[in-house]
RNA sequence: AGUGCGACACCUGAUUCC
DNA sequence: GGAATCAGGTGTCGCACT
């Protein structure tokens, strides 16, 4: 089933990546997209595949199959962006991500963002970003059953959940080389010519803010219950030599913290971010506001990343505001 | 407000088999 | 490692009824 019918035909091959003469300004770009989530919500991934020289990938600690599949197709049309006058084939296992984007967003922008029954809408601002990273683009939905051994689907699904697997063990996920135009046959573009595509997504290519960006993303991690309140899940996101400085000023380490969990990491509400600092490429600072059961209080988190490529938490101060 | 229903995904755990 | 079956769960939407 196809929507968006603005293609012409792209020669009817759906295993070439590309159709048409390679990397021809106007060629048919036919690429699969597709989400994980390990146990739903949980670590999560995405991955857009158009060949093995063309596919990105990515993730996040926490999140939900349909936020991956969301993701997967915004971050599509984020890498080719730079190449708007080409069309869009877009496979999809997703039903959801194909009506939310051509059947009910129109209604959805028009009503103020509420569905049929009043409630907001979820995952609006994948859906607000999706909304203007189309404008412009000619694109058409091919709906794939999962699992049924497409091609390209089945590549897609294996980057995905390869990204949230890396996830889960407190890893960065392959990237992949992003959009590269003809990368399929013997290119006539030149090499290496254009991966300014290759960082689009949630993992900017500067070391510098991927570090301040993990630690972020590790600290929501850690503040999760689900996380913490799973021994198996929590030590290894705390260095052995982890030093904590509480709220009352007394020092513990990564044995009471395991110990006491809730004591530990029992929050009221999320965290609120106050600022990220990438102090180096392996290490990143966070401040934060929480809420802890002693009261509201400022907390500062040092990670850093271990020689297993893992991110942990090496320092933690707690300061009780008046 | 609630209850169903439908659809497509994403999982978790078992079992069998190679 | 792989492929196939069976249970059970969540993510999300729309629809119809109470």
């Amino acid at each position: 089933m196809s929507t968006q019918g603005a293609i012409t035909d792209p020669t009817g091959d759906d295993e070439t990546g590309e159709a048409s003469p390679r990397g021809a300004d106007d060629a048919v770009i036919v690429a699969a997209a597709d989400g994980s989530a390990l146990g739903n919500p949980g670590p999560a991934g995405w991955a857009w595949y158009v060949d093995e020289g063309s596919w990105q990938a990515g993730g996040w600690p926490h999140g939900t199959n349909n936020m991956g599949e969301l993701k997967a197709v915004l971050a599509l049309l984020q890498a080719t962006a730079d190449r708007p006058n080409r069309p869009l084939r877009i496979l999809c296992d997703s039903k959801y991500v194909i009506n939310c984007i051509t059947q009910w967003m129109p209604g959805w922008k028009a009503k103020g963002w509420k569905k049929k029954d009043g409630k907001p809408v979820l995952n609006r601002d994948l859906l607000e970003e999706l909304d203007r990273a189309l404008a412009g683009r000619t694109y058409e939905f091919e709906w794939v059953k999962g699992h049924a051994g497409h091609h390209l689907n089945e590549a897609a699904d294996e980057r995905a959940r390869a990204a949230a697997t890396a996830f889960q063990n407190g890893q960065d996920p392959e990237t992949g080389p992003g959009f590269v135009p003809g990368a399929g046959g013997a290119g006539d573009e030149p090499a290496g010519a254009d991966d300014a595509s290759t960082e689009a997504g949630d993992h900017p290519s500067r070391p510098q803010e991927k570090s301040a960006q993990a630690a972020v993303e590790h600290e929501k991690l850690l503040s999760d219950r689900e996380t913490w309140a799973d021994a198996q899940r929590l030590a290894p996101l705390l260095a052995e030599d982890l030093v904590w400085v509480t709220a009352k000023g007394r020092l513990a380490d990564k044995t009471a913290a395991i110990n006491y969990p809730e004591q530990a990491f029992a929050l009221d509400g999320d965290p609120d971010l106050v600022r990220s600092h990438a102090v180096s490429e392996d290490t990143g600072l966070v401040v934060s506001n929480v809420r802890t059961a002693r009261g509201p209080a400022v907390r500062s988190s040092l990670w850093t990343r271990t020689t297993h490529g893992a991110w942990a938490l090496a320092m933690r101060q707690d300061t009780l505001e008046l």
